[in-house]
DNA sequence: CTTTTTCATTGATTTAGATCAATGCCATTT
DNA sequence: AAATGGCATTGATCTAAATCAATGAAAAAG
């Protein structure tokens, strides 16, 4: 159990044997059917979760109702609502299964301890917040900076794992288009 | 020297005098003056900058040549490209100081090295990243759910202090408006 | 003090993307 | 096999913001 979670801690930071085995008891884990919660706004987010196998997504839900997804998560992320599960205040998202996974959670008080007790869990917290700060910011760019079609085509090219698994709507909503939109963008690219 | 730095490092995290003695060696202080570069697009980002007393901005350049402002750091804040701090590739990002400014640079060998030997300093620098991850999902999350209107208040509400001292054509390129768009919006509020 | 330059405002027009509405297609369910 | 719901596509229209253009005011430079 908690091969890929493990996998990952190595490939970052040289853990030894000894500090993965000290990790493993801090760690529960979960099983998700697709389209089942693993948060929901208005509770607050009491776990940090790595993705072992399947595929969340986290998403806010606008005044008309349109959800508007913040993050996907394929094996290997991590997923949460980070500032909910700092502050312990409610969380606006919401975060469930696309697909039938699996998954490594960490709870507050374990990522804690963990914090204190493995210098090395440390460093590899901090990496994991990095790439994510680093994603974003790409993101954001790519938001102000290209136009649709080119932002569409830059998001194929970097995550065409995800587009082969997710409906299209939903990697609409992710760029913030209607799926109206994405479609015609779509037609648009194919035809040049 | 270096008053404000220290200032942030003790306030985040439990520092010791002479923890604190030990980092000075790595910190090198750099005056800008009003619109002067710290770093320009196509050079490697050799330096992450806390702002001491002044004001900054990153920005990036469209095909138009138009610029979008990607952050702002009064003083206080880090500011720099971080992407190409980490990995040495040359920077897509301009930095220039909006009024004469004092920093702290720290290199990215003075930056690996404190993160080494001075396990609070990677205490610190994590907590930093994750502020700043947890403002740009934020501000991910503004940008796609919310209307120009609530957009343009909730950043003057979160940042009275960078309304006052910037001019009001970069609030409209941080925002992703044109200058005109955001004199409108202003307007309207104003009315209402 | 005068001359530039920078900046904010306002108006007229254009345009990209949203919205509204309908159709057909799979994939499940029954 | 029929029925249902989720999904992508297409068309017609609407709208928010961009663009183009001009004016003044304020700030900086000479």
């Amino acid at each position: 159990m908690y091969e890929v979670f493990f996998q990952s801690l190595r490939s970052k930071v040289p853990f030894t044997d000894e500090e993965l085995e000290q990790i493993r008891p801090y760690l529960t884990p979960k099983k998700l059917r697709k389209k089942q919660y693993l948060l929901q706004e208005g509770d607050v987010c009491k776990y940090a979760c790595f993705v072992e196998r399947g595929a969340l997504r986290s998403y806010v839900v606008d005044d008309k109702g349109t959800e508007r997804i913040v993050q996907f998560a394929l094996e290997g992320w991590t997923i949460a609502d980070l500032y909910s599960f700092i502050t312990g205040e409610p969380s606006t998202y919401n975060i469930d299964a696309l697909e039938d996974s699996e998954l490594v959670l960490i709870s507050k008080k374990a990522h804690e301890e963990l914090l204190e007790k493995i210098p090395r869990y440390e460093t590899y917290h901090r990496l994991q917040i990095t790439g994510a700060y680093l994603a974003l910011q790409r993101r954001l760019v790519s938001i102000t900076n290209l136009s649709v079609e080119e932002r569409y085509t830059s998001f194929m090219n970097l995550y065409p794992n995800i587009a082969q698994r997710v409906p299209q709507h939903m990697i609409a909503s992710y760029m913030g288009l209607t799926p109206e939109t994405l479609s015609r963008v779509r037609k648009k690219l194919i035809r040049s």
